[in-house]
DNA sequence: GCACAACATGCAGACTTTTGTATATTCGCA
DNA sequence: TGCGAATATACAAAAGTCTGCATGTTGTGC
């Protein structure tokens, strides 16, 4: 390879590193959505969620779709949602507190969403 | 919530969202390590790599701990190597083929050489 | 106490990302 | 054919990131 995987895995993360883009990704779980869907639930300038849109695009995380007057965007990969599902759960270790989580190894208890 | 879930989420991602930082956690993922262990690992410089681990470190992601004349790093939360994969996993789709791969997923008929 | 090894931090220039405003493009419909 | 709704792109200022060099800090052994 001539890229390092570590390089595609960092740009991978990047990909994710913005709010508007974690919330696309979120909504998007939940089911293919029109832009101006995601917009009426976004608190964002629309030329701002477009280029966010573009992003995603770009890292092949999601796929547009042209049906009527409007644009459907989907989740390309499906893995997408166990990497959002491995960050709320890593997020919320770290959160609640590594040290003494890490003591009590794995508890059953639910994670909030 | 005062601060946005997604928020939080999105740093949590832009932590990780640098080939170095990467490659510092998986080497981790494989067992604690001193920093000049890491270093001798990572053809970077050292400050540098000082300077990363303090990123890991302010994310609450990485743990220090000094013994006689080293620092030893180690993982505070095991999810992490959980995340990891995960986004191992979503590279490897995004990158062999994204949309070949939910189209086969979707419809297991309709597949293109 | 001294010098040295192991790490950490301050700083500044180069580079990239972010975001709003303005402008294009595309499509459905009258 | 032209208009309006739905999206996309261009651009530039502001903000943030990255990285090497220089310098601090903190133990260790003598």
């Amino acid at each position: 390879m001539p890229v390092p995987l570590h390089e595609a895995k960092a740009e991978l993360f990047r990909a994710l590193g913005h709010p508007a883009r974690i919330r696309i990704l979120e909504l998007l779980v939940e089911g293919d959505q029109a832009v101006h869907q995601l917009l009426a639930r976004m608190d964002i300038e629309q030329s701002n969620l477009s280029q966010q849109l573009a992003v995603l695009r770009r890292h092949g995380l999601v796929r547009q779709q042209r049906i009527g007057g409007e644009v459907i965007y989907s989740l390309v990969v499906p893995g997408t949602r166990d990497l959002l599902l491995a960050a709320r759960m890593v997020l919320h270790d770290v959160l609640v507190d590594g040290e003494s989580l890490t003591a009590q190894l794995r508890a059953p208890d639910e994670v909030t969403g």
